[in-house]
DNA sequence: GTTACATATTTGCCTTGACAAATATAATCC
DNA sequence: GGATTATATTTGTCAAGGCAAATATGTAAC
C-alpha cells in the first residue's frame, strides 16, 4: 500500500539511538581519551586519574588522602597507590599532618605545579573547548545546569 | 580597605564547583549506582554491564559479539567473559551463524526476555525517570541534544 | 586514665576491562 | 587452488578500582 521504506515505525528505532545513560557514558569517555591523548601527546606519561588528582592538588593546596579521593571520587585504597606513583614521578609530596598524625599532608612540589600550570590544565582547557565548540555560551550554561539538576534529582530520589 | 569577604574573587571557588566533566562522570556514576541498587531490590543479580548486553541483545535481536560488543561499548576479551556469565545464568544462549562460523549468534532465552521486559525495562525506566523529573519535556530534549553535540564535537576534532 | 568508638591510611583480595597474541574461519588475489 | 589478508572469538596478562581487614591515631564516655 505504501511504498515508503517503514512508513509505520517511528523515526527513531530504539535500537540504534542511544540512550540518555549511553550518552553520558559516551561523552565521558570521549573526554578521557581525549585529555589522554592530549596529555600524552604533551610528552606527559599521566593517566587521567592521576590528572585528576594533581588538578584538585592544585585547585586544594595541601590536603589530606581522604580530601583528595572525595574530590575525584576514589577510592581511599585507590588513592594510595595513586599518590605512590605521582609521589615516584615527584609531583607531589606526602608528609604527616602537623597536629592530626593519622591523615597525611599532601602537596603539589614545584614540578607538580609547574606540570599543571604550564602543560596539563593547558590540555584540559583544549579538550572541553573542542567539546563544547558547537555550543554557544547560553547552551553551555544550561547543559550544565540541566546536568547539576540531574544529579541533584539522582542523589535525592527522596 | 575593603571589609567585605573576599571582595576581590569570583562567586565560584573552583575548588568546590565541579567541572563540566566532573560533573559528567558524577551523573554517570550515579545512574550506574542507582541502575544496579534497583535491579538489586528487584532480587536481580546482574551488574550494568550485564544489564546494558541484555537490554541490547533484546533490542537488537539475534547479534554477534562484536555487534553487541560495539552497543555496549566494550572490548571483545571482556564481551567474552561477560557472555559467559550470562550464559551460566541462563539469560542468553550462543550459537555458530549459519552462514560464518567463526561468528556467534548471540540471542536472549525466553529467561532472558522476560527478565528484561518483566523487570529489567522497568528498573532503568524508574532511575533515568527520577533522573530527570525536575526537567520538563523541553529542557530534557535540551539536554540530550547538547550532549549529542559535544559528542559529535570529540568525535570529529578536525 | 581506660575503654570504647571513630577516623586516616595502608594492604590484600577480587573483579573488571583494555590490549595483544592465539586460533579458526572467511574473503581476495594471483 | 594456494597464499595472503581480514574478521570473529577466545585466552593470557596487566593495571585499576571497590571492598574489607589491619594498623595507627585521635576523641568521647565513664
Amino acid at each position: 500500500m505504501n511504498p515508503l521504506p517503514t512508513p509505520d515505525q517511528p523515526p527513531t528505532d530504539p535500537s540504534h539511538v542511544p540512550s540518555l545513560g549511553m550518552l553520558i557514558t559516551m561523552v565521558r569517555s570521549e573526554i578521557v581519551r581525549a585529555i589522554e591523548a592530549e596529555l600524552a601527546s604533551q610528552g606527559l606519561d599521566l593517566s587521567f586519574t592521576q590528572y585528576l588528582i594533581v588538578k584538585k592538588a592544585h585547585l586544594l593546596g595541601p590536603a589530606s588522602a581522604t580530601e583528595l579521593a572525595r574530590a575525584v571520587e576514589l577510592d581511599g585504597g585507590a588513592m594510595t597507590r595513586q599518590l605512590d606513583q605521582l609521589e615516584r614521578k615527584g609531583l607531589l609530596r606526602r608528609t604527616r599532618h602537623e597536629h592530626d598524625r593519622r591523615a597525611l599532608r599532601i602537596e603539589l612540589t614545584e614540578a607538580g605545579h609547574a606540570l599543571w600550570q604550564n602543560t596539563a590544565s593547558v590540555c584540559s582547557q583544549r579538550v572541553m573547548d573542542a567539546a563544547q565548540r558547537s555550543l554557544d555560551k547560553t547552551e553551555q550554561a544550561q547543559l550544565y545546569h540541566h546536568l547539576e539538576r540531574v544529579l541533584h534529582a539522582l542523589r535525592h530520589k527522596s
